[in-house]
RNA sequence: GGCGCGGUCGCCAAGUGGUAAGGCAAGGGUCUGCAAAACCCUUAACGGCGGUUCGAUUCCGCCCCGCGCCUCCA
């Protein structure tokens, strides 16, 4: 096995990982504020997060990752207040969808999902310690951090804030605040808006103190493993970083790393340009969960990824392709013994897909290492080469690469279903799909091929394509 | 302006100081009652100008182009 290198934002250089404890990381990652459906772009963080959690978990560490959910923010206060609900209300529906939507996305479930108003004492605390050292000031009832105090300020995202100017565009807080640059620890309530009572005054907290209590509560003052979407590095995660460091006199986290944004076609995605997408648009217009998880995974990460449909159905084909092999190997018949070559074959895409991954995470080498065996596998299946005692250990190959990709189960439609999502096709069941190609069966041998193609066509109106193989076995999916 | 990502075949996307993976598409085959599906094969690419070098797509410089962050947007 390979070293695993990542990107540290914080050095700004490929490094070699080497977690604090041996065999354990300690991850913590940004997840979603939930003040409405999760978005693609979102999502391609999400499914990175994802795609680093299992490449971990593969190499055999013991995974503690925390995912937090942002359940009160100043959106989220509007929008309550508009719909006349009450915060934590107003949030769960959006916190199911985003359940539900990792789902679809084979994204794995972190150890702890961690919300925010769940954790209001936490932050308190943390912001008593900082009031202790002398971090903080009050300014009309809310709790601001003051930069100055804290030497190391910009040491992530690389700001230099000798050159900032408390401008137009940045002093626009109509709170107190001394510099333009510090922020909210603590914000004091606006009339009619939801509040917590506690020791530091009524208020709820300001955005960045949630991660810091959370992230410390469950993986202690250090982390391995920090991460979130290009944009959080500043200035949520160098606020983080400022308000942990100045509590603990520890370094926060060892690794930073931040997924590139995703366009559309090119372009910004923005509900203006119209070209906005949650998993639900996509899902709705026949895309598949698979496909899509294929589509954001298999850039790699510090890339911008350029999301178009047609990337979409190029992935849609490539996740076919396959799956198709994963088919042929269960399905085919294949002479007994071993094909000579054939297990350092096998070794070889191990080592690929392995290098690729260690190499910071580097999908698209991944993947290339499974397409090029099955490429190979399939020039020996037709060459009558391939044999059947090389099968499993293929397939413990494709096993092994899913647990990664977590592209090959053919699930889709029963995750759509589960969505709610009921694809054109969903009408027909494997019975009724079974019966008629028996039916077809019969006619072929009795060579009435009007009736053979009528059934054909008919369950190709609705989404079933067959597949004639040599033996006369008739293999079919959905389409 | 500061910081950052990128410009490789029609499209997506790896990679290397010695002329370049993989996927999709296209074309051609195998198979088939015909087809489809599946599989195989083939084609074709390193933004521009300099420099270093025996040799650069790969290193350096400049330029051009796209995109992001610079206070609440993953």
């Amino acid at each position: 096995m390979a070293e695993i290198q990542l990107h540290n934002t914080l050095s700004g250089k490929t490094e070699p990982f080497v977690p604090q404890e041996p065999g354990e990381v300690r991850m913590y990652t940004c997840g979603p504020t939930v003040y409405d459906y999760a978005h693609i772009g979102n999502y391609r963080t999400f499914v990175f997060q994802d795609l680093l959690r299992r490449f971990l978990k593969l190499r055999g560490f013991k995974l503690k990752h925390v995912m937090n959910l942002t359940d009160v923010d100043d959106r989220i206060i509007a929008n309550a207040a508009a719909a006349g609900k009450n915060i934590r209300d107003y949030t769960e529906k959006f916190v199911q969808a985003f359940f539900d939507d990792c789902k679809a996305l084979s994204i794995e479930a972190p150890e702890h999902w961690v919300r925010a108003t769940d954790h209001i004492p936490d932050m308190v605390q943390l912001i008593q310690k900082l009031q202790g050292k002398t971090f903080t000031y009050p300014g009309e009832g809310s709790i601001y951090y003051r930069i100055t105090k804290f030497p190391n300020y910009g040491k992530l995202s690389k700001i230099d804030l000798t050159g900032i100017q408390a401008g137009a565009r940045v002093d626009n807080d109509r709170y107190e605040k001394e510099s333009a640059r510090d922020f909210a620890l603590w914000k004091a309530p606006k009339p009619g808006e939801h509040f917590w009572e506690t020791a530091i005054g009524p208020g709820r907290p300001g955005w960045h103190i949630e991660c810091s209590a959370m992230a410390m509560k469950y993986l202690g003052e250090t982390l391995d493993i920090h991460t979130g979407g290009i944009d959080l590095a500043f200035p949520h995660h160098e606020n983080e970083i400022a308000q942990s460091e100045a509590a603990t006199g520890k370094p926060f986290a060892r690794y930073w790393m931040h997924a590139e944004h995703l366009l559309v076609e090119g372009e910004k995605m923005s509900k203006s340009l119209g070209n906005f997408f949650t998993l639900r648009d996509l899902f709705a217009k026949g895309y598949k969960p698979s496909a899509l998880r294929l589509c954001l995974g298999s850039t790699p990460y510090r890339r911008q990824l350029n999301f178009t449909f047609n990337g979409l159905t190029q992935a849609t084909n490539s996740v076919e392709r396959l799956r198709n092999f994963a088919d042929r190997l269960q399905q085919g018949k294949f002479p007994a013994g071993k094909q000579e070559g054939m297990s350092a074959r096998i070794f070889k895409a191990y080592v690929d897909f392995d290098h690729g991954l260690s190499d910071d995470l580097n999908a698209a080498r991944a993947l290339a290492a499974a397409f090029d065996l099955v490429r190979d596998a399939n020039i020996a299946m037709d060459k009558g080469e391939f044999r059947q005692g090389d099968v499993a250990s293929v397939q413990q190959f494709l096993s092994f690469f899913d647990r990664v990709f977590a592209v090959l189960e053919d699930n889709d439609a029963q995750k759509l279903q589960a969505l709610g999502y009921s694809s054109a096709q969903a009408g027909l069941g494997d019975a009724e799909i079974e019966k008629l190609v028996a039916e077809r069966n019969a006619a072929k041998k009795n060579r009435d091929f009007a009736t053979a193609d009528r059934i054909r066509k008919e369950l190709a109106d609705r989404g079933i394509i067959l597949e004639d193989a040599k033996d006369g076995t008739v293999r079919w999916k959905r389409k």
